[in-house]
DNA sequence: CCGTTCCTGGAT
DNA sequence: ATCCAGGAACGG
């Protein structure tokens, strides 16, 4: 599940390895998960494009290409981006591979977007250098940026009074980058249980959250992410973060704090878990 | 605001 | 054979 750590860690090498470069080649294998925003745009646009840059708001990626085309990449749960120099045998393999669902031919690099639950997409539009970005302004302040502050907080807390404190944190447009991972560990830290409604949460505790948030998310990039079943970097390799997981994954077993064994709720439809000793219901 | 849908592979 | 994993979008 690439979350703000995983995206990140693959957009730091990918930027590095590819700006500047320009895609010789786009071959889609898969025409569904490629969308297309404008009518007279198309996928074949991206050949013979310089590669600009790549950033990152959340879990979203945003390929800017010359003269005004975007590409925002999505990775959903088991989406993959995976570097090789073309010289590099192993990239046959991932070529062939029956989730690979497009291809970048950068010359002497290869990119391979490979997904295989599907959940996943690439985007394509065109890039106003006038406007707000289209897809960036629908979500909320980036998990690391400094606009994640506690008065924009507070206000969207009052606005979502009912909201169950683990939805609040997973929405994307309140805050963007937490995935299931990431919310498990931020509450089990903040000692919050995530059934918690907003209405009795405080801004004490927001302004506590805030810091958890930045600290775990921080401590999880440096780590290169979490590989706790499919993720993998872009030069196919594992990040480390799964090493320092306090609860997630981890029902039945013991909280390494006070030692109680760890429950595990359904909360806004995912699979929660959290230290029943630890953590408060407020 | 919550539940359902999409999708595939791995576990039971 | 059935269930579970879940990010985002959609419908009720």
């Amino acid at each position: 599940m690439p979350e703000l750590p995983e995206v990140e860690t693959i957009r730091s090498y990918l930027d590095a390895k590819l700006s500047g470069l320009t895609a010789e080649r786009f071959i889609l294998k898969r025409e569904d998960i490629f969308i297309i925003d404008q009518d007279d745009l198309k996928a074949s646009m991206l050949e013979g494009r310089k590669l600009l840059s790549i950033s990152r708001k959340g879990k979203f990626l945003r390929l800017a290409f010359a003269e005004g085309l975007g590409l925002i990449i999505h990775l959903g749960m088991t989406g993959k981006l995976l570097y090789f120099d073309k010289t590099d045998e192993a990239s046959q393999l991932i070529q062939e591979n029956k989730h690979t669902h497009a291809i970048f031919d950068f010359g002497n690099s290869l990119l391979f977007f490979n997904d295989v639950r599907r959940f996943g997409f690439m985007r394509l539009y065109r890039l106003n250098s006038h406007a707000s970005d289209p897809y960036f302004s629908r979500l909320g302040p980036d998990a690391l940026n400094d606009d994640l502050n506690l008065d924009d907080l507070y206000e969207k807390k009052i606005r979502h009074a009912k909201l169950k404190l683990k939805a609040f944190l997973l929405d994307q447009s309140i805050i963007s980058g937490l995935g299931n991972i990431y919310t498990d560990e931020v509450l089990f830290k903040a000692g919050l249980r995530p059934g918690i409604r907003m209405n009795r949460i405080s801004r004490k505790d927001l302004a506590r959250l805030i810091p958890i948030i930045k600290s775990v998310i921080r401590h999880a990039v440096e780590e290169g992410g979490t590989s706790f079943r499919d993720y993998r970097n872009a030069s196919n390799l594992k990040g480390n973060y799964q090493n320092f997981l306090a609860v997630y994954g981890k029902a039945g077993q013991s909280c390494p704090i006070c030692g109680s064994e760890l429950c595990a709720e359904r909360v806004a439809g995912r699979s929660s878990t959290y230290c029943p000793c630890c953590q408060k219901n407020k």
